[in-house]
DNA sequence: ACCGTACTTTACGCGGTGTCAAGTCTTTAC
DNA sequence: GTAAAGACTTGACACCGCGTAAAGTACGGT
């Protein structure tokens, strides 16, 4: 943590009035509450729903505070999809699947990460979709965390051309390009929020369309 | 074309009180003016990007009056969604899957209409999509309307099923949930204006998407 | 004792939404 | 011919969110 609470000032016209929590033998430090409450925040009452008074006060902390640690709300977001990231072990996840047995393995352990990670930071990739909509600089970050994510994807199709495990006709672009639409989060949202799916049918569903669509048809 | 201008009872997709608009020699009413300059900002800076009274001043009208004619950004929002779908002839495209030979041939319709009409509103569709994440009274009045184009999509899945043209063990509502996701316009925007593929070869990915999964094999 | 660090308080400027009240101009109605 | 009704304008205000600025306070280390 830092410092600490000089005296509880209490009814501060910028509207603490907290109990402020942020234990200091505790381990949490400034910023990764700061990360904690807004990531709460966000994910229940969106980009718009959600000012940095609000979570500043939830972390117990003043709004300035925030902008010390991360300079506008954009800079915010962006550390929170880092942390998010790295808390839900999305780079473990993703070891397992490049550790795959065979190109086939990889591309099915990519959709079963998708399967499983998606559900976990869903509602805070519709957050950042607000967020892209409405700030053209951070639209640009975003680009940049998503072409690497693409890069994943192309290179289990481009391993799948290499295995000869590519169905004729289909670049790797094009694979990728597919991986990549129905790997979406949106296409999640749609099956798994909004129709009801369930993580399993999603998962056969996905996997079954890539295998039509990627696979020769001795293996699809 | 501000004040003058008599009757002339126009459609009024709200269905307020006072109906009244004014046509000019031209033919363009206030209505009209503030519907047309609040599609083309907001199509081209986003919801956030535009405000009242710039689509006002686009529109060569005070901002009161937006609010006259709609009473919120909200009300804007919904009567424009009204205005571009009566504009761009959706009714007729519909009508046209409606009529289709057989329930196969509705579905390829339903299909074509996507990849027909999506490039007309997208840009808007990216907007709305905003608005309803940032607006909860409008995500609700927004539900209203895709539930309606998701009972076109189920009417044709049911014209399949009544058919006998309906794999086995797809259900109405499974296939119903299939086609509103790959319909979507989240999908569209992936392939064709992030990816940049053609809406020939959309249209064809998806049509043969939706045939393997909901037709029998022999039709698939 | 001193300085740097971390955080707080208070105060602006800017821009957007939504509301109110009063005023102008024009058409319609008596 | 005058009065009422309709359509739009002007100007002002409350409220809130972002971002910035400038002091001030508490603590830790040297």
């Amino acid at each position: 943590m830092s410092r600490q609470d000089p005296g509880r000032p209490d009814t501060t016209p910028n509207g603490n009035a907290d109990l402020t929590q942020r234990a200091t033998g505790g381990g949490l430090d400034t910023r990764t509450a700061i990360l904690r409450s807004a990531r709460t925040l966000l994910e229940q009452h969106g980009y718009h729903g959600v000012g940095l008074a609000e979570v500043a006060r939830a972390a117990g902390l003043s709004r300035q505070t925030v902008y010390l640690h991360f300079g506008s709300k954009r800079g915010l977001l962006l550390a929170l999809v880092d942390w998010v990231d790295q808390v839900e072990g999305l780079e473990e996840l993703l070891a397992v699947a490049r550790s795959a047995p065979s190109a086939v393995a990889a591309l099915d352990a990519l959709v079963h990460l998708t399967a499983v990670y998606t559900p976990r930071i869903y509602k805070l990739a519709a957050v950042l979709e607000v967020a892209r909509r409405s700030d053209p600089d951070f639209d640009a970050a975003w680009q940049d965390r998503m072409a690497h994510r693409r890069r994943n994807m192309g290179a289990v199709v481009k391993w799948l051309a290499d295995a000869g495990d590519l169905a004729d006709g289909m670049s790797v672009k094009s694979g990728t390009d597919i991986v990549w639409t129905m790997l979406s989060v949106h296409l999640f949202e749609d099956l798994v929020v909004d129709r009801g799916w369930s993580t399993e049918r999603y998962q056969a569903f996905v996997e079954d369309v890539l295998h039509h669509r990627l696979l020769p048809p001795d293996l699809g």
